[in-house]
DNA sequence: ATTATCTATAGATCTATAGATAATGC
DNA sequence: ATTATCTATAGATCTATAGATAATGC
């Protein structure tokens, strides 16, 4: 058993606790996710972090290592659900390829369009380029992978060769990351219906023909109600 | 008639140009170019940026009215010159939508890969969203309606509702940027292939069938040919 | 004793402006 | 006179660490 909220274990806060119900940690998460993408990394200070977060500036270093810790943890936070749902997809051979496809790039658009903020956009940040960030490149490379295992079960995609095979490997996951570009342009933009039209669109660049969309829009539809 | 390069007038620098043959004011650009994009925006000084030119910090204000401007000219010179072949392209109604599409596509992949920077990184900066950057915005606007209008002259295109058209130009657009990412992710990436592959998939994208793309893809490099 | 927090601070920046200066051009 | 540059600087930060402190838990 986790204790309940309001542990009073520690040096009572300079301020009272936020009433959001988070975890000192993840309230922290919240305050790096809003300030990060709204300000920018390197022009949003630690301090002001803390502040949003309810505690003191040097009172994070309880928590996370540094700043690049605190990044490190959200950008995980992006990519790790997109890859336990590949996961499953990949493993669930009695479904055509094709709508599992389908049914990735759907729940991937939905998950970089879930929460307030675009997270997706951190991927750019220069830093993340750095040994620091290795875990979230891991994590990235295999959900690529499990993008290129769904394409080459595919019909036409078991016939590509491995060059063009790797190109449209690349192309399917940019395809779904391009979301972060669009929601960047109209944030207001209704996730459902982006997530489907991407998911159609990711079908049409893996070589579906056009007849074909349609049941397997439905299949992925039901492989997806059936995982949650 | 400009003058040559090694004009005298003014103060001597401190320190003696560099001898890239630019102009000072691309000179700056080039440095803030790089910087930019390995360092970050925030994270990048205006004294880098002109230690790196040859200059003194200073001295950037006499180019640039400040680091926001500097950024603004980097952006603006990432799409001008997509809008510049976008208008041509929409104007050519000799030839099929969809090669002008294809030709489109293309050419914006391969203007994002030029130059030894990804520039288009910067899109996503907090920063770009300010009012500081309307031209900017401006000009990426125009360009996506290009993309739209591209879209209604094709043979599919044309069947499709308003929503739908408008999803479906935001994901073709989207594709074609998504280089930005497939770039960071491999910088050493074949720019020729990418925009080859990237322009087939956004005419599979617009619902063109697979055995139309040969004699289309042709067409499109013929276009492309005939505008440079 | 353990924990979550606090206060204080060292040492290092950064941007934009004011105003001087050393060339050329007329 | 005009221009491209320089030097100097005001005023405002920022991150990470050291070490103290005020709770609970045993």
């Amino acid at each position: 058993m986790s204790p309940p909220v309001g542990r009073k274990v520690g040096r009572p806060r300079a301020q009272e606790r936020p009433a959001s119900g988070l975890e000192p940690r993840e309230e922290v998460l919240a305050a790096a996710a809003e300030l990060f993408t709204t300000h920018g990394y390197t022009a949003t200070s630690t301090r002001a972090v803390a502040e949003r977060a309810g505690l003191r500036q040097a009172s994070l270093y309880h928590y996370f290592d540094g700043k690049q810790a605190i990044l490190a943890a959200l950008l995980e936070g992006t990519v790790r659900p997109s890859l336990e749902v590949a996961r499953e997809l990949v493993a669930c051979s009695g479904a055509a390829a094709e709508a599992r496809l389908w049914a990735l790039c759907h729940s991937d658009v939905k998950l970089l369009c879930r929460g307030p903020h675009n997270l997706g956009a951190l991927y750019l940040l220069p830093e993340v380029q750095t040994e620091h960030f290795a875990v979230f490149h891991q994590v990235r490379a295999e959900l690529k992978a499990a993008y290129g295992e769904l394409l080459v079960g595919t019909e036409r995609g078991a016939a590509l060769g491995p060059q063009e095979r790797a190109l449209r490997t690349d192309l399917l996951l940019g395809l779904t990351e391009s979301v972060i570009l669009i929601r960047r342009a109209d944030p207001a933009r209704d996730p459902a219906a982006l997530a489907v039209a991407t998911a159609d669109a990711a079908l049409r660049i893996a070589g579906v023909p056009e007849r074909s969309l349609a049941p397997l829009r439905r299949e992925g539809q039901q492989l997806l109600a059936a995982q949650r």
